[in-house]
RNA sequence: GCCGGUGUAGUUCAAUGGUAGAACGAAGGACUCAUAAGCCUUAAACAGAGGUCCGAUUCCUCUCACCGGCACCA
């Protein structure tokens, strides 16, 4: 009987092309619901796109376009990026793709909101914003220097009062807390728990939920109150139970969500994400009578040479152009296996031909050739054994190590090209034939393993692999090397 | 400033209170089934100073360096 398994990414935030560093987490949620599929469990996966705000809006205008139009372009091209990743090839169970403007996601905003707001989480309050008359903004604390705008630093900031709609986070320090200590494992890798167990500690204040409509109008309108928008992320947040169907859906919901008692739902965010997903839309689902989340598994950041990708340095990694030139399935192999699943880690193309050549073209690549030319020349016809994946693969695949299982089936093809030099099967085979043989469909057994336990990272190659063992045929070079 | 973390071969990472492992890269060797691939061998590291201990890379303190967090940026 197949469990349900749900895992999302966070939804990237539309205002700039598809950024490696997303990339990454929609690849890494990937293999790990590739993982549960070849464990036989019926999984959810969600991604999509967060398309409301101010910064939204602004582009919008700035590029002469209606924000609808502009956020449908975009949408576009984020579809695209799961496409180009693989993550929509041959999977047992489609994958959903949410966007915040979509009907039946905005509807369920306002009945997400409905129910804070029942709870008596929700309300008006003044709100006192920055506004720097030179740049005609609104400025948060942080883009402030010394309390001054640093692009207008001689003119005063003006304070602005609004009325905004707050969100009672201050009642839920304790519950919080008290969820975190029954829940150990709630935030992966602890390092990240600690630091939002901290911050908790620390206090919490209300933070404002609403935005007025006459100055922001690119929101999902606040129920009951037509001078209001709801801020970005309250929406966006929403989505994780909006793409199940939630509210309407309730079956579907449970089924995949969970229950108070059993919460099913796992996340994965950039750390960058971690006050959002692990606090405040864990005091969100708090509020709305829903059951938390399960589980928030946090990763790092990618680098570009040692520094922050931006486009002034020209160190931008566009993956359309990666998978362009490498594809598909070596993109996720580099990211799953060089990008370190928790900590920030750097990203270079020498790094990354270096690992094609070494890994993918010398290791796996030439292994297959190897054993597959083998059994091809002397017609071994092998029958694959029902695979059982090692101890090491299964464990680090349930701490989300993620570099640590793909290293595991490395050493498995190192293990194989020691055993052909060691055993020599090339001149068995001569002497005799059926003892070479049966040495040859050992290695394609062997290969075999390599293929199954490839099935989350690679799964194209993987199928390659196994359609060549079952033709009994080398097939073409999987990864030429690169000079 | 406060809190937390990291510092191990050229590089990216492991492990351990008692001879520090691997991968890539480098040098050499024997072979030839394979994508001049693979295999074998070699060189190469515990930031610094104290302390506890029979013994510390591992535990403690300090110094230095780097990183992260300290709320309305998604």
């Amino acid at each position: 009987m197949p469990k349900p398994y749900y895992l999302t990414t966070t939804l990237p935030y539309v205002n700039a092309d598809p950024h490696i560093g997303f990339a990454l987490e929609l690849v890494q949620a990937d293999i790990i619901a590739r993982y549960q599929e070849l464990l036989g469990e019926e999984v959810f996966f969600n991604t999509g796109t967060d398309e409301h705000g101010l910064k939204i809006y602004r582009n919008a205008i700035a590029a002469g376009k209606d924000p609808q139009e502009y956020v449908d372009e975009y949408a576009a091209k984020f579809r695209r990026l799961p496409e180009a990743l693989g993550v929509t090839t041959n999977r047992r169970y489609p994958i959903h793709f949410i966007r915040t403007t979509d009907p039946k996601h905005t509807q369920a905003a306002q009945k997400f909101w409905r129910r804070c707001y029942d709870s008596g989480d929700i309300e008006l309050k003044d709100y006192e914003l920055k506004y720097c008359v030179g740049c005609e903004l609104e400025k948060s604390d942080s883009e402030l220097v010394n309390g001054c705008c640093p692009l207008h630093p001689n003119l005063k900031i003006e304070l602005i009062k609004e009325k905004n709609y707050f969100f009672k986070f201050s009642n839920y320090q304790g519950r919080l807390l008290d969820f975190y200590k029954n829940n150990p494992a709630f935030v992966v890798p602890d390092f990240r728990f600690n630091e939002i167990k901290v911050f908790i500690e620390r206090g919490l204040g209300d933070f404002s939920i609403s935005r007025l409509k006459e100055k922001m109008p690119w929101g999902v309108p606040v129920p009951g109150d037509d001078t209001q928008v709801m801020f970005v992320w309250f929406d966006a947040l929403v989505n994780y139970i909006s793409t199940l169907g939630w509210p309407e859906d309730e079956k579907n919901f449970e089924k995949f969500w969970g229950t108070m008692e059993k919460p099913n739902g796992i996340q994965m965010a950039g750390k960058d994400q971690i006050r959002q997903q692990a606090a405040m839309w864990q005091a969100m689902l708090m509020s709305a009578g829903l059951p938390n989340s399960k589980q928030i598994v946090i990763h790092g950041f990618i680098t570009s040479g040692g520094q922050k990708m931006s486009k002034s340095l020209g160190n931008v990694i566009d993956p359309f152009a990666l998978v362009e030139e490498y594809g598909t399935d070596v993109v996720r192999y580099f990211l799953a296996r060089h990008i370190n699943s928790f900590e920030d880690s750097d990203f270079t193309l020498e790094r990354f031909k270096e690992a094609y050549n070494a890994n993918l073209a010398n290791g796996l690549g030439n292994l297959v050739a190897r054993v597959m030319v083998l059994a091809e020349t002397y017609q071994v016809q092998t029958v694959i054994f029902k695979q059982q994946r090692s101890q090491p693969y299964q464990g680090a695949f349930e701490r989300y190590e993620i570099n640590r299982v793909i290293d595991t089936i490395w050493e498995d093809i190192q293990r194989t090209d020691q055993r052909i030099a060691r055993e020599k099967p090339f001149e068995i085979v001569k002497s005799d034939l059926s003892e070479g043989k049966l040495l040859i469909q050992v290695y394609v057994q062997e290969l075999a393993a390599i293929a199954d336990a490839l099935t989350p990272f690679m799964p194209t190659t993987s199928e390659k692999i196994l359609k060549a063992i079952r033709e009994n045929r080398k097939p073409e070079n999987l990864f030429p090397r690169k000079d």
